[in-house]
Parts: C-alpha cells; structure tokens; sequence
DNA sequence: CGGGTTTGACCAGCGC
DNA sequence: GCGCTGGTCAAACCCG
C-alpha cells in the first residue's frame, strides 16, 4: 500500500507537472491565436457586458438596482463566468448537496422541458459570484442537471471542496483554451462536442454553445467505454480490455486537457512535441491503471485519503486540483 | 422580524 | 423590426 501511494503520488505528480506546463504553453498558444485576431466578436462583447453587470456585488440579494459597469475581463472572476459546469446525477432531491450555501433568485420554464428551471446564488459571502441552474432532465425526470458558474471568492468548507474542485478545474481547463470566444478557434481546432477520452463519457465539452460547457455526465454507468470507442475511434483509447474503472472519473478534467493536446497536434504539428511527454505519461498512467485493478483501487483509496484528509497536496493549485475525485460520491 | 422562496415583470440577445 | 427565449430583479409572501 505503501508502495502504491508512492507510485501513485509520483505519478500524478508527474503528471500534474506535465499538465501545467501544457497549460502554460497552451494558454501561450491560445493567446497567439488570440493577438492574430483583429477584433473581437461583437456578440461575445455584448454578451460579457451584460454578465458583468450582473456580477456586481451590490446585485447580490436585493440590494440596489444601480450597479457598476465592469470591465468583464479585468478579473479572473469575470473570465471565469463564461464557463459552465454542468453535472449530470442521478437524484430524487431538488438540489444536489454540494456544501455550499444557496440561495434562490428566480425560476424559469424553459422552452422543451415541462420541468422548470432554478437559479440559485451562492450566499455564503456577500458577492460570491457563483451560480447555478438546477433543471431535471425532460427524458429521464430521475437526472438533476446542476450548471455551475463561476468560482468562488471566499474559503470553502470541506464538503464544498471536492464539488468546488471539480467545477473550477473543469472550468478552468475549458477556459485555457476559450479566450477567443466560442465562435473562435475551438471551434476550428476542437471538435465542437468533444468526448473525453478515460472518462467513461462522464466527461464532455460543448464549446459550441453560447458559453463553453463541460458536462460531468454522472448517470452513465462505469464501463461505457465502448461507447467512447464508437463515438471517436480516431482518438486516443485506453489499451485495456478492462471496463473503465470508476477512478476514471478522477481524471476527467485532466484528461480533458490531455484531449486538447491531441487535437492540438493535429492541428497544429509544430506545438506537438510540446505534449508529447505529457500525452506519454498520461498513456503510461492510463495503462497502468486501466491493467491493475489493484492499483486502481489503491489509487483510489489514495485519493480518497488525501481529499478526505487535511493535505490535498497533489496539487497546490485549486484549478488544476486533482480533489474532484470525490465529486461523483459526494452528489450520487 | 429576518431570511428564504415565489412569481410576474423586465431586459437583452438572438433568430427570422 | 418583432417576437421568442433565457436570465435576473424585486415585491409579495411564507416560515421559523
């Protein structure tokens, strides 16, 4: 066991390792792309104006209706905003529980789906950007579909971490590459709806959509891999027989990262030595995971420990935090 | 009485 | 330009 946390904390540490430097050289990348554009999209710039309104503290609750007009990209915050997280889970409750405190400010019908949808804030700190739309799913009313917006702005109890993690690397990971917009260059070098890979499809960006979304889908059962493998046969598989363990989801932000790169290297060979050491470790962790259950469960337990414990020391770093581990669990 | 919820109104974006 | 839709506001209401 011992052994194994070794092996599984120099691992992710490698990996992790590789996947800021990919970041860094990724968002490099984007903002070349970026500064090769001349202007902006008209319709995002209008869209963000209108979200940075409504990201004044004072619209918090019912404060004053006048507001400050925001730069919408002078914060990481602001930023943050055009991504969503969606999760897909199965619940009997209205709301998931996800530690944090929240607070309803309207509901909606919406167009194509007979259950209405529910806009709640985050109350735990006054101006917290964050939040959420809670909708049950029109074809199966058994899946809650919760979207998550923004990150934020105040320390989180534990049991806010892991569903907090989750967002924010989701988030995060998505946004690297969305400065352009969604109308911008994902859409020429990323597949508008791309399935990850190792994610058991729990995992899926549509940056085609007026805001970039990932999806954790968490209704899929564990072993869908097959599914994967049909939907995108071109793309990096797990060479395992093996139905896909659970502790794939651990991964699921990560290895989105991982299928970025790829598509990167498609479109563009020159960045592709780049990731290649990332994708290699990546390959090289997935093998081993996916050929050893007993690893796979170590790992698991590993994990488990460190969420549940005091040091997620995988990563310093909240966006890139490995912690989402438990987001699944926690929500079922 | 304070805080949360409900619900109709309002606003802005988008498609036709 | 107009209507539809999504998202938010805020007064009214509810509850502990």
């Amino acid at each position: 066991m011992n052994s194994d946390n070794q092996k599984l904390r120099g691992m992710l540490t490698q990996v992790n390792n590789n996947y800021n430097s990919l970041h860094l050289q990724f968002v490099e990348f984007m903002q070349q792309q970026e500064n090769s554009k001349s202007d902006r999209s008209e319709k995002e710039l209008s869209r963000t104006k209108r979200i940075g309104r409504e990201e004044s503290p004072e619209s918090h609750g019912l404060a004053s209706k006048k507001v400050p007009k925001l730069n919408p990209y002078q914060t990481p915050e602001a930023t943050m905003r055009k991504a969503r997280v969606s999760i897909r889970a199965i619940s009997e409750a209205p709301m998931i529980s996800d530690g944090c405190q929240w607070r309803k400010y309207g509901q909606k019908m919406a167009k194509g789906n007979p259950c209405p949808r529910a806009y709640y804030r985050c109350t735990m700190a006054v101006g917290c950007p964050v939040r959420k739309q809670v909708q049950r799913c029109a074809e199966d009313k058994t899946i809650l579909i919760t979207s998550y917006e923004g990150t934020h702005s105040h320390p989180l109890p534990q049991a806010a971490m892991a569903m907090a993690s989750t967002t924010s690397a989701a988030a995060n990971m998505l946004l690297c590459g969305s400065t352009t917009g969604a109308d911008g260059l994902l859409n020429t070098t990323f597949p508008a709806r791309t399935i990850l890979p190792y994610s058991s499809n729990i995992a899926t960006i549509s940056a085609s959509a007026p805001i970039p979304t990932v999806t954790l889908d968490l209704t899929q059962p564990p072993n869908s891999l097959q599914q994967f493998q049909r939907t995108s046969p071109a793309q990096f598989q797990v060479p395992s027989p093996l139905p896909t363990p659970p502790i794939a989801q651990v991964f699921g932000s990560k290895f989105s990262g991982l299928q970025m790169s790829q598509d990167i290297e498609t479109a563009l060979p020159s960045q592709a030595e780049h990731h290649k050491s990332f994708t290699d470790t990546l390959s090289a962790a997935t093998a081993a995971i996916t050929a050893d259950p007993n690893f796979t469960v170590a790992l698991a337990a590993a994990i488990t420990s460190i969420i549940g414990g005091t040091h997620p020391n995988i990563s310093d770093n909240t966006t890139n935090d490995n912690s989402n581990v438990n987001a699944s669990s926690s929500i079922q």
